[in-house]
DNA sequence: GCTGTCTGCCC
DNA sequence: ATTCTGC
DNA sequence: GCAGAATGGGCAGACAGC
């Protein structure tokens, strides 16, 4: 058994390596790195990884002009000069905790039933290039991991009991700061007899002369924890998930983003010394996945199911539920202070991780017919076993938020953290081996920090490229961290993290942005991200911006994409980053989001196909087994562009140009809005113009008109009602519903609901502000959907400015009802609060006529009729305040 | 088989 | 998507 | 500046319920 932990993260990492030597071995390998730089030769093949050259997947799928000026828009009729003050009141800040909604995933690892390691993907994979994947990595890493797992089922069987759970919970662990005597009495859950056997052999803490330094490693150092002594279960045994929960709550406890990591970090220590069969699930419970993202597994439950689950489970009525998730704002809460309403006659075995992954997991493969039911059942099951703060969370992973200020990044860090500490390098003795505890003697703080920085630049730079849990563990546990990657990189059938933009205000902050460096401008189309793969066994693969596997939705691409290369022979494998746009093929124009939206989304026949989409390229990140991530923006173009060749309406590049002329480039975003595209995206071509996955860094800079001063559309609207805030928004409002006025009918009509861009003093002036005005019931001239009903009711009183990015006709919404649709009403799209106008009355807020013309202002090519002649249009509806 | 509700994913 | 906030 | 957590409209798809 001690073997076969021992092999975890098996191959060297930065202890093995002089820790007292000047430069990183961190830093040295990662500049080693083999698959780094423009290379002819794709990286060295890995054990048990798909390469580029042994595909890591099978093929995926079988496969009106105008415009609107972009001129600003304003339906303010603005009769009181903008004298009012910032609206905003101070008082105290609103809400306190946390809560929200819904999901979780998991790998193609953790297995559903049986926990024998077989693969379950296949099941759950909707792809055969998933399948084929994991085949191809399920090879001697597996194997050994396999091998693990069996011996250490048979040889430790002892349960957990539950008295140790107990006193897990009645000690909480100090703060990563604390020092090392109290960290160690906490977590313990075995006398120091029964732990001596697991124990490392730690040397006492030694007087500390480190400078001091507000970071990680101030915060590990004094600080010794016992992966083993201190963990709380013994080695092999299954993962309690209390003790998961544990280090929730204390997350929970804390902002600090430091302390967050370095509590996480602990308990991943502890995994892999004691049980690392349970990382990959451990992990995902963090991260809120059951699956890799590209794997299209779901969890396909949101509150209304999980309520009903927990009134099972604890005997409380629907109806309070809702009462009190209004008053709480947090459903986990909830569950957790209502245990123990029911009576049961057994108690039920203790929750482990593994226990809880598999069954979101199972909750997550459900479907077919009273499938909502069963996954109701498996939800009440957790519940029912769920002890202490289990419940809160067991919920909140339901809702796919924990909450408790941990995401991906942190946890991605806190496993870097991990895996620098924590090599679980048992000894012939037995004795695990700390890395820290190794080399802090050596290690001056600042480097200690060096490295902890390095291991988690790689550990993220990695999980970018290769989002896929299962795999990276595999590769720490077998190669490590300093090599890592070497063997997890981008490859074509894996999707990359897209990059992402910064929003910007105007063309002046692009300049100052980006200063002397040389940049170009593009087009920023309004469809959706295509990241299309071309797999080195010729079939091709489409990903969405969330890395969704999209590619049986274009089919029609799929087919087109061999005649947009200009040598097809030539080229074996790519991967290029795209924006797929609605094009309507008879006018040779760009059609709005909308009309993209109305496709097929899975298993799209060619032959049904309604809307066409065309493929606008902008960038080039692997060309024929060459990673081009570390190239700058203007190689991997130039790249693009000769590989590649444009054939309107089917596959073009994205319209750009190179200028550092302020008014050419003005003039170049104002042809972008007019072209119906949202603006311009701005990159550096030659100095920091890497390709940077993710929202590690928005190197990237994105203009839209909307954000431009007076560009936007901006509206006068009356607040006719309000939702209860979840989570940090409990004790406020969390949102609003907004009503234009109809001067026809003398109502108020609905046009959206609005939950951002107030501040923490905003909500709680509006909060108290709007007491005043609460009515009963609504308004008998209020217009609204049903299933938009807020909890509160308001009469007209309080006028806000809101700022949208469009507006569109809506299925829902009321406002201009009858003007441009014989129905529908218009609603906004990216609505947010700008202020309240003090100065004006409801009557005063924007009209449905006002309504109505900004939405035609901006529409002419939208398929609703033109309006009328084009100059009557623009200026009369300034008058209409005059009503 | 039709309709309504819920969910996830686009933006 | 947009926005705000603690670190 | 990062990371996280609030919140928006609107669509297709999956199910529940009739």
């Amino acid at each position: 058994m001690q073997r076969s932990i021992a092999s975890f993260f098996g191959a060297p990492t930065p202890m093995d390596v002089a820790p007292a030597s000047s430069t990183s071995p961190l830093a040295a390998a990662a500049d080693a790195s083999p698959s780094r730089g423009l290379r002819n030769a794709p990286a060295p093949p890995s054990p048990g990884l798909p390469h580029d050259s042994t595909p890591a997947a099978k093929a995926g799928p079988s496969a009106g002009p105008a415009s609107p000026s972009p001129r600003k828009r304003k339906a303010d009729t603005d009769l009181a000069p903008d004298t009012d003050a910032d609206a905003d009141a101070d008082v105290g800040a609103p809400g306190r905790h946390p809560s929200k909604k819904r999901k979780v995933l998991s790998d193609s690892e953790s297995d559903d039933e049986a926990d024998n390691g077989q693969d379950a993907l296949a099941k759950g994979g909707s792809e055969g290039s998933i399948k084929d994947a994991v085949a191809l990595v399920t090879t001697t890493a597996d194997i050994t991991m396999l091998a693990a797992k069996a011996e250490i089922k048979t040889e430790i069987k002892t349960e957990i009991k539950t008295e140790i759970k107990t006193e897990i919970k009645a000690a909480p662990s100090s703060a990563a700061s604390a020092s090392p005597s109290t960290s160690q009495a906490t977590n313990v859950a075995f006398t120091r007899e029964q732990l001596t056997v697991f124990s490392a052999d730690r040397p006492a803490p030694e007087g500390d002369d480190e400078p001091v330094a507000t970071n990680m490693a101030e915060a590990y150092k004094g600080a010794t924890y016992d992966p083993i002594a201190d963990a709380g279960w013994k080695a092999g045994e299954p993962v309690p998930y209390l003790a998961l929960a544990a280090t929730f709550e204390k997350i929970e406890a804390t902002t600090k983003r430091i302390e967050i990591i370095a509590h996480l970090c602990r308990l991943l220590r502890s995994v892999i010394a004691l049980t690392p069969d349970d990382l990959l699930e451990v992990v995902y419970l963090c991260t809120n996945q059951v699956a890799p993202s590209f794997a299209g597994i779901e969890l396909g439950i949101g509150d209304t199911v999980i309520m009903k689950a927990i009134c099972e489970a604890t005997g409380r009525t629907l109806k309070w539920l809702k009462a009190e998730y209004a008053e709480t704002g947090d459903l986990g809460e909830i569950a957790e202070d209502s245990r123990g309403m029911q009576q049961t006659m057994f108690k039920p075995k203790p929750l482990t991780v593994r226990k809880v992954f598999k069954t979101l997991k199972g909750i997550a493969l459900e479907k077919g017919q009273s499938s909502m039911n069963r996954k109701k059942d498996r939800i009440k099951s957790l519940l029912v076993a769920g002890e202490g703060s289990e419940a809160r969370y067991l919920v909140r992973s339901c809702q796919g938020k924990l909450r408790i200020g941990l995401a991906e990044a942190s946890v991605l860090a806190a496993l870097a953290h991990a895996a620098f500490f924590t090599r679980p390098a048992i000894g012939d003795d037995g004795q695990v081996l700390d890395a820290y505890t190794q080399i802090k003697p050596k290690l001056k703080l600042p480097q200690l920090q060096a490295e902890l920085d390095e291991a988690v630049r790689i550990v993220k730079e990695v999980y970018c490229e290769l989002p896929w849990m299962k795999v990276i563990l595999e590769s720490l546990r077998t190669t490590g961290l300093r090599t890592l990657h070497d063997h997890c990189y981008l490859r074509p059938g894996i999707p990359i993290r897209p990059m992402l933009a910064f929003p910007t205000k105007g063309i002046s902050e692009v300049f100052e942005r980006f200063g002397g460096s040389a940049f170009t401008c593009e087009y920023k189309y309004d469809g959706e991200r295509a990241q299309v793969h071309l797999k080195s066994d010729g079939s091709i693969a489409i990903y969405s911006r969330s890395s969704e596997d999209n590619t049986s939705k274009y089919p029609d691409l799929i087919a087109m994409l061999p005649s947009a290369l200009q040598d097809p022979k030539a080229t074996t494998s790519y991967v290029i980053d795209c924006e797929a746009v609605a094009y309507d093929r008879v006018t040779q124009s760009i059609l709005p989001f909308q009309v993209l939206s109305t496709r097929k989304r899975k298993d799209v026949d060619v032959a049904d196909i309604q809307v066409q989409v065309c493929l606008y390229a902008f960038d080039l990140l692997y060309l024929n087994g060459r990673p081009l991530l570390k190239e700058s923006f203007a190689t991997r173009r130039s790249l693009l562009y000769s590989t590649f060749k444009a054939t309107e309406g089917h596959f073009m590049f994205a319209h750009a140009k190179d200028s550092s002329d302020v008014e050419e480039i003005q003039t170049f975003l104002e042809e972008a809005v007019k072209g119906n595209c949202e603006g311009l995206m701005v990159k550096t071509l030659d100095e920091n113009a890497t390709y940077e996955p993710s929202k590690r860094s928005h190197k990237w800079l994105k203009v839209k008109k909307d954000y431009l001063d007076g560009m936007g559309d901006t509206l006068d609207l009356v607040v006719i009602g309000a939702y209860t805030g979840k989570g940090k928004r409990t004790g406020v409002y969390g949102g609003f519903i907004l009503a234009c006025y109809d001067p026809d009918s003398e109502r108020f009509q609905s046009i959206c609901k609005i939950g951002t861009g107030f501040s923490d003093a905003d909500l709680a002036a509006a909060h108290s502000s709007l007491a005043a005005h609460i009515i009963p019931a609504p308004r008998s001239y209020y217009a609204y959907p049903d299933h938009l009903t807020p909890d509160v009711w308001f009469e007209p009183a309080q006028v806000w400015e809101v700022l949208a990015a469009d507006l569109s006709i809506s299925p829902a919404h009321k406002a201009a009802a009858g003007l441009v649709d014989p129905e529908k009403g218009i609603s906004l799209r990216f609505p947010r609060f700008v202020r309240l106008r003090e100065d004006k009355t409801p009557e005063n807020a924007t009209s449905s006529h006002q309504v109505a013309d900004l939405y035609r202002a901006q529409d002419i090519n939208h398929g609703y009729e033109a309006p009328a002649a084009a100059g009557d249009d623009g200026d009369d509806f300034f008058d209409d305040e005059l009503l």
